[in-house]
DNA sequence: CATATCAATTAGAACGATCTAAATTCGATC
DNA sequence: GATCGAATTTAGATCGTTCTAATTGATATG
């Protein structure tokens, strides 16, 4: 209420109304134990009735200090990063520290431009998530020596950065030993853009499967698109241009396997039962979708709040080793990998 | 490269590199006139040279300015508040801005804690999409008289602040008449907490439509529920446990329409042929689910630019009476309202 | 009573930028 | 060469905190 241009409440105010010096305020502010209790509460009660609001900004320069962590994510409309975004936040902030958000709409100049920004505003730490076509020397340019830097989900060769990502290789693996076993031998690999490392990788797990069953992928079973689901649907003829066409797929992703799923049903295939697909991510709309989409379960939230514990671990124990960690994927099984022509009633099994 | 411990880079390493003074290389910082063309030449490559990096929060701590605006959201695992965050985040960026990201995770106490975590770090000013149940009158405490706060999507009573909201009130009245045209008399309200503002403007919308068309609806059509895929499936039961059983329904978004949709697969009946719905916010999955959902296109993204140039313009222009904006919702006609029992083929028709 | 000990408080210099007001340099002019 | 005005440069205070090193009282000790 009152004055809306009056300036802001500061710690000097303080000890004037409370007739004590600055630095005794400073001290009722951090609860240092050399403050007397009637002094405390005295100030206490100043800081209340005026209003008092840490400046943590002022803090940090004295103290040469950050409260924040600089989050860097390629596609926020992707609910996996949403997600991932989310976990990040909820720990940093369990942990005292503020999120510095950038978005770079997947454009590695965007990116740059984040980056520098963000780092005028002395970020402690840095995660990213990175564009597609990121240059490594020019992000290790902007975030200089001196921020750690934490990089997510898309391997960044070069410099001594901690990384988090996703056991591709083996979830693409499990996929595609899961479609073998249900009696698919022409398997296709769908979607993703190989030139990105976790594209790649995946694409190796799913050719470790196929020949630990004695099975040579064909050429046109390996096809590119962007990772969305539009892009997906778009590109699902190319499955069926060329003999011996797949009776089955490993999706690069959910996304591209929702976009797989309505391509078919255009073509009058049905998912799950003429075709069988998997997906990988595990996002939320996959254990609704029609049917339900078999896929690799990463949870993005755990692996913000992971990847928020990695920085912070960073933080206290300051050097040492860049350290790689890989985690885990868990194939759940739906409806989408049910059957191929051979294959099992399309209803009914309504529990999971 | 070389020592990670040294002290960052500041005005005065400059200045004495460059042998000028603080004050000049301070000029050139901020492309001073005064400076002359040789001595600003000189400076800029000593900093690239030392690889200095501008500390806005000391700039910001002498000028009395902030550079930042925090965005504080109830969902972040809502794409329809992703999208909103990664436009608010695009446009302020563009005005170079960074953005200060709070999740609230739809708990009004996590929302006082990172209000006042956020607030330490002085915000030039909140963009708040409040949680559920949110107190005004603990918000403004929070927030004080000095930050300019814009309400996004559920109303606040009391305080001055600014508002963005949809037009709910019409596009449910929208969405209704369109039900209605298709010939059905026994629409449904699904969803939605009847506690929140947004809830309550749709249901006075879909009211305002069955009033002019002389229906009144039957207490059984109006279901609550938390807006989530997962609860709306679940209490799909609850439309058909009286006669006259509803013959569509308006749901209270697209969440709630997507899981309304599994919730009558599962009891063997084909929305869109069968029942017919509309959604609420056009998310993207909308446009992919089977049958694609007819809803109110809200265009978030877009939002999230508003809401920050709203923002932005306050700031600029100072005070002055607090502003309502109320932004219109479109149509967006799919096969989910496609027919009832008396309805149209369910295939065919392609391209839209 | 002088002095050592302890608890409580404080003055004043930082932190890294900006800003005001004044000082310095440079030609040009008389 | 002195003088003036414009062009450049700068010293030093300042923003809101924290930190170091003292300072102040009070109580206890010899």
């Amino acid at each position: 209420m009152s004055d809306s241009r009056r300036r802001r409440v500061t710690l000097n105010d303080i000890a004037e109304a409370a007739r004590v010096s600055r630095a005794t305020v400073s001290l009722v502010l951090r609860d240092s134990p050399l403050v007397h209790a009637d002094t405390r509460a005295r100030v206490e009660t100043h800081m209340r009735k005026l209003g008092y609001v840490y400046n943590r900004a002022a803090a940090n320069l004295r103290r040469q200090t950050s409260s924040s962590v600089a989050l860097v994510i390629n596609d926020l409309s992707n609910p996996f990063f949403a997600e991932f975004a989310a976990g990040v936040d909820e720990a940093l902030a369990a942990a005292g520290y503020v999120t510095l958000l950038g978005g770079t709409g997947e454009s590695a100049s965007r990116q740059q431009a984040v980056l520098g920004s963000l780092m005028e505003h002395q970020p402690a730490a840095i995660i990213l998530s990175p564009a597609e076509g990121s240059d490594a020397s020019r992000i290790a340019h902007a975030v200089g020596a001196h921020t750690p830097l934490l990089v997510f989900n898309r391997e960044l060769e070069g410099a001594g950065w901690d990384f988090l990502g996703l056991d591709n290789r083996r979830g693409a693996r499990l996929a595609t030993e899961h479609l073998l076993k249900q009696g698919h031998r022409r398997i296709a690999f769908f979607g993703g853009h190989a030139d990105s490392s976790s594209c790649r990788e995946r694409r190796l797990g799913y050719g470790d499967a196929l020949a630990a069953a004695g099975v040579t992928p064909e050429p046109q079973w390996l096809v590119e698109c962007a990772p969305t689901r539009l892009e997906a649907a778009a590109q699902t003829g190319a499955l069926f241009v060329r003999d011996p066409v797949p009776t089955a797929a490993v999706c690069y992703n959910d996304a591209v396997a929702l976009g797989l799923m309505l391509g078919l049903a255009r073509r009058g295939r049905r998912p799950g039962h003429d075709f069988a697909l998997t997906g990988f991510d595990d996002i939320p709309e996959s254990a609704m979708s029609v049917p339900p989409l078999t896929t690799l379960a990463a949870d993005p939230r755990a692996r913000g709040r992971q990847a928020a514990a990695l920085v912070l671990a960073r933080l206290k124990h300051a050097p040492g080793a860049h350290k790689r960690t890989i985690v885990p994927v868990q194939l759940v099984v739906r409806e989408s990998s049910g059957g191929a022509d051979t294959a099992a009633p399309p209803s009914a099994r309504k529990r999971r």
